[in-house]
DNA sequence: CTGAAAGCGCTTACAG
DNA sequence: CTGAAAGCGCTTACAG
């Protein structure tokens, strides 16, 4: 832009501090709010002439849409909301949120929208922020995370009218209404599992998640399912995800007359806690123990050996969420699509031929 | 609550999907809408009588004040801006950002105000981020992280008059109108040498984030003090944060004729992966090379030895951090304070007596 | 193609 | 204590 706002085009400067409005526009050339609005919309009604000279005078002026206005008359807010409910103690290590919100919010920023969060450590306060958000209006729609066996956001967002997209669902969860960003876990379970049975394990054990995640007992079932298939005899165990619990979990597991030789970890974080404390276990990995993770990041490069892990595609699931949910959103019908399948990576934690 | 909205009050329901506003309460309860705004907001002008009944049917209706309508009508939009500048692939494992994130929302969620988050790779992105948030009103004020050697944000929010509040600088970057939470940290830095000195290190080394941070100078100072104030032979290196620099600047300090015996970094993720990478890197820790890192998080309980760190409170900066800028806002002037002096956790990578 | 006006949902001086 | 009205900064039917 050429227009350096010298001081003799001072009618049309706003006061120092005030940040300009399209009154200023209109005043500066001479049309009414209405003319400003639609020019700078693209719209049609303002004879070419006149739009380039507002486009001008606006850039000059440095002038962007107050988010209230717009908001308040458009009755949009250009904002997405994502609840995280993690203990706070777990937060700071699993990589997967702070990498969702990047993906989301890189998404959304490309979009002119933005990314309204909120951090919450008990699952039922969940519902009261929705509602908040709904009836302030400060969402358009919401990204649902980790679904739970009968999860009570789903009746509310139906109930609300909320637009919604559900990150990691099967569809079988589909609602009317609710858009879905499915993961089918099946091939990397079974992967997995037929990974440490070509290895030559024959007693292999799945630690999971708290069953109240749709996804640990559906991914046990594929568990058992692959075991079956691949002549391996199974062992099951749920857990939290903080470190004590999964490591007494892994404890109990070992303690068996004949433990298992392999567990297959539902998260990063989860197999490199027990990668990191073999020693303490008393056992070595993978010689004793082999260990696989259901999901990859970093951490599983951290601990050596390094982590074998089943890598997902986060970061990318951020543009696929928001394409879906905006799509959602400008058409009024939910969308629905699948993540793509997750991929095994070997590491040292299994690299141990029997 | 004992009002349920039966269907003969039905003359004060909104339609379905509608969500009320004071409107809907004034001619439910057959005030104005100022009254109903005055009742609502709890100030003088209506009364009690006339209030409760207000109150009472606000509740029923399950109103929420539109944030929009608010914002735009009072000027404040009630929410604080924070942009997160890292590479992608640090962002998911360095705990720092997540903690500071959430330790923030919840401080925010507690006052009924809100987080906008924005993720950049460059820096360069920061400032059209902050201008345009400031232009489009979006933020009432916003949170800067790790400040830089002549950092340009700093004249960026002078000239915009953003209230603004700056975390981890020495107050030596105050300018007029920015608030400040300042970290000192020079006790950290010479307890980490005082540390290392006692296990009779005299060559020691610190490998910092790179220059263009401004505590890595100012550490470096504090740094090169403490060696001379113990007796310590120091050596300092510069690295990006991401793993393979700060491996190969490890290599490079390793591979002197007389290498030091221990080595200071600048952040846990630094420590952790060097542990993780000893035997890649020739050497036992701490046998043969010590390691401390300047930040705690879970990352050092991960590998195995653990690393002794120096613990801060960055859990407790988010609501620090709110209370001052919530001041400022309040108060038109700056507030000051200083976060809690980092205290010594001693772990394995440096419990080898000499 | 252009203008004048009402509306989005609140808040707040200003009269009675 | 209460009411009627203007204003926040946009958008958008509706007349000319």
């Amino acid at each position: 832009m050429w227009y350096t706002g010298s001081a003799h085009e001072g009618v049309a400067m706003a006061e120092a501090g005030r940040r300009p409005t399209i009154a200023d526009i209109a005043r500066a050339v001479g049309v009414t709010k209405g003319a400003v609005s639609f020019a700078l919309n693209g719209r049609p009604g303002v004879s070419e002439e006149t739009r380039a000279r507002i486009l001008a005078t606006a850039e000059r002026l440095g002038w962007r849409p107050s988010s209230a206005a717009r908001a308040l008359s458009r009755s949009t807010s250009g904002v997405i909301g994502l609840v995280v409910t993690r203990p706070a103690a777990l937060l700071g290590v699993e990589p997967f949120y702070m990498r969702l919100i990047a993906g989301l919010e890189r998404a959304l920023q490309a979009n002119g929208q933005a990314l309204l969060l909120a951090v919450t450590k008990q699952f039922d306060e969940v519902a009261d922020i929705h509602r908040s958000w709904w009836a302030e209006r400060r969402v358009d729609g919401v990204i649902l995370t980790d679904p739970r066996v009968d999860d009570p956001r789903l009746d509310l967002v139906a109930e609300l009218a909320i637009p919604a997209i559900l990150l990691g669902g099967t569809g079988s969860h589909e609602r009317p209404g609710l858009s879905t960003l499915t993961a089918d876990d099946e091939p990397a379970v079974s992967s997995a599992v037929r990974h440490l049975a070509r290895l030559g394990h024959r007693h292999v054990a799945r630690i999971a998640g708290p069953p109240e995640f749709a996804h640990a007992t559906r991914r046990n079932a594929h568990f058992l399912a692959g075991c079956e298939r691949h002549g391996v005899r199974p062992a099951l165990a749920h857990t939290r995800f903080l470190a004590d619990h999964v490591l007494a979990a892994t404890r109990r597991l070992l303690a068996h007359a004949d433990p298992p030789t392999a567990v297959v970890y539902e998260s990063d974080l989860m197999a490199a806690t027990v990668v990191g404390s073999a020693a303490e276990l008393g056992v070595r990995v993978p010689d004793d123990l082999a260990v696989v993770a259901l999901e990859d990041s970093p951490l599983c490069e951290l601990v050596r050996p390094r982590v074998t892990a089943l890598r997902g595609t986060i970061d990318a699931a951020g543009w696929q969420l928001i394409a879906l949910l905006d799509e959602h959103l400008r058409t009024g019908t939910p969308q629905h699509a699948a993540l793509p399948p997750r991929r095994l990576v070997v590491r040292g934690s299994t690299r141990c031929d029997r």
